[in-house]
DNA sequence: CGCCGGATTTAA
DNA sequence: TAAATCCGGCGA
């Protein structure tokens, strides 16, 4: 898994890698890249600021915001540090702590579509703002470790981002394990 | 300083 | 399909 390369080749490399905290271990099934200032999607389009700081950061570290008013976003710093790039969790697979992950869901039964989903994914890790900038590679707290990468990988549009200016509204840097059902929105993903 | 709207989720 | 909910970023 190399990190400090290009967000669009960091980010499916990211796939089947997992996230460790407690004793919940969760798979990652389904990612999105998002690059600097030329990416008019990315929280960097407007230069760095005290939120996305992060992003400009070295590879391997946690990127957290808050969005809608409600939900935690995490994100896995990439490219080298000064080159502004970061990758969004968009959904994962319960590996263990599966009662934890219930518990903090305020869910009764596990379903394909427990942690589909970026606000979901960070709920079923426990996490908030006091991560954001947490070194992903050094042990405690929060860490991410390799895992058997996925056979099939799907690529398509990033979603959410009506906002952004034409073509980087299209372009495929969403990435997803083929043979994983936590992955939203499945229909708009072709193999890579 | 105030407004706009968002890398979403959930339930009706 | 809409409501919940809040703060970052922009324009004044």
């Amino acid at each position: 898994m190399n990190l400090a390369g290009p967000v669009e080749l960091a980010a499916p490399a990211l796939l089947g890698q997992l996230l460790v905290r407690g004793d919940v271990t969760l798979r990652v099934t389904e990612v999105e890249a998002y690059g600097g200032p030329q990416d008019s999607a990315s929280h960097a389009r407007h230069g760095r600021t005290a939120r996305n700081a992060p992003m400009w950061g070295p590879p391997g570290r946690a990127y957290l915001y808050f969005c809608y008013g409600m939900h935690w976003m995490l994100n896995v710093v990439t490219g080298p540090a000064g080159v502004p790039s970061a990758v969004l969790i968009r959904g994962a697979e319960v590996v263990a702590g599966l009662d934890t992950v219930l518990g903090r869901r305020s869910t009764a039964k596990a379903t394909p579509q427990l942690c589909a989903g970026p606000g979901k994914v960070a709920q079923a890790l426990g996490l908030d703002g006091a991560f954001d900038g947490h070194d992903l590679l050094a042990p405690g707290g929060l860490e991410l470790l390799e895992g058997p990468p996925p056979p099939r990988i799907l690529a398509g549009p990033r979603l959410g981002i009506g906002f952004a200016a034409g073509e980087d509204q299209t372009r495929p840097w969403r990435f997803a394990d083929g043979g994983s059902r936590a992955v939203l929105h499945r229909k708009s993903l072709l193999p890579l």
